[in-house]
DNA sequence: CATAACCTTGACGTAGGGGTAAGGCCTCGC
DNA sequence: GCGAGGCCTTACCCCTACGTCAAGGTTATG
């Protein structure tokens, strides 16, 4: 093992840290959600930490806001493009063309977060009521309890 | 059409109503997710407004929470015997029973609550992400504008 | 260099959540 | 009392998002 491997990850141990299974990652990748990862000599994969961040991404678009993988595809793609703007691949690439792009990003983040904040504030309605039903029960065990006190198990 | 049937609705309006089609909602009644409606003599649905509440109640459970139909089924069952024991449509029942039943409800939106709390917190931790993201993204074009006004298209 | 632990592709399976069509009945309005 | 449009069940189809073998290749370790 080399001093700069240090920093590559095989397959299980990625699906351990992000807890999704191998058939899972391999799945992301056959999809094109995940970028194909470099390989040993041996044709195992290797991923960074950097891809770890985006299996958790997806997760978190998935579980949290209820994307299909088309749509998390969609936006990880979008989102890919900026990377390379913001790392400055490209530094041949016409303003305008980086315009389009950044464009491209800011309407997938604005997409995001519409649909986080109407989630959000659905889910702070439910909770309201929830809290409210669970307040209601309170009492109502309660008056079961007095009536038990009263008329014991005849 | 008699006064009393007025509040009675066929499929097809639940269906509109709900913005679910025909064939969910016999799905759902299959699956045990809505009780069997009353029919008409030649076998038409005919359900109430309680059952169209019940419909929009599942759907927030899927698309808010993301739980699946198995999970949902439980718990509008729980709710279901809820329910009855707050119509007293049981009146016989033993205090103690009631006192289960409440348990049981009790149980099912207590959970409901640890995952609207949950849920509701990453989502406002996403949201303010996103919105610092859309801020950074706002001054990169501002930047990238500011590269056009002083070097216009060569 | 053997062997365990890990990985590869490929192929098939499956649960969930429905779509859609066929063939036939029912209801309503006239 | 009849035609149009709605509803009935049955049955098969489909996509998504993986799970689950199977048969074999690779890597680390002693």
């Amino acid at each position: 093992m080399s001093d700069t491997s240090e920093a590559y990850l095989q397959i299980g141990e990625v699906a351990e840290r992000t807890g999704v299974t191998q058939r899972t990652l391999r799945f992301y990748e056959e999809k094109g959600l995940l970028r194909s990862p470099t390989r040993m000599e041996g044709g195992f994969r290797l991923y960074s930490e950097d891809d770890v961040r985006r299996v958790e991404h997806i997760r978190r678009l998935q579980n949290l806001l209820g994307l299909s993988l088309a749509e998390i595809k969609e936006m990880v793609e979008a989102e890919e493009i900026l990377r390379e703007l913001k790392a400055q691949y490209r530094p041949e690439a016409e303003v305008s063309e980086k315009k389009r792009q950044l464009h491209e990003a800011i309407d997938v983040v604005t997409r995001q977060h519409g649909i986080v904040s109407q989630k959000a504030e659905q889910m702070s309605e439910m909770k309201v009521h929830l809290e409210e039903r669970l307040r209601t029960f309170a009492r109502w065990m309660g008056e079961l309890e007095h009536l038990e006190r009263k008329a014991p198990v005849a």
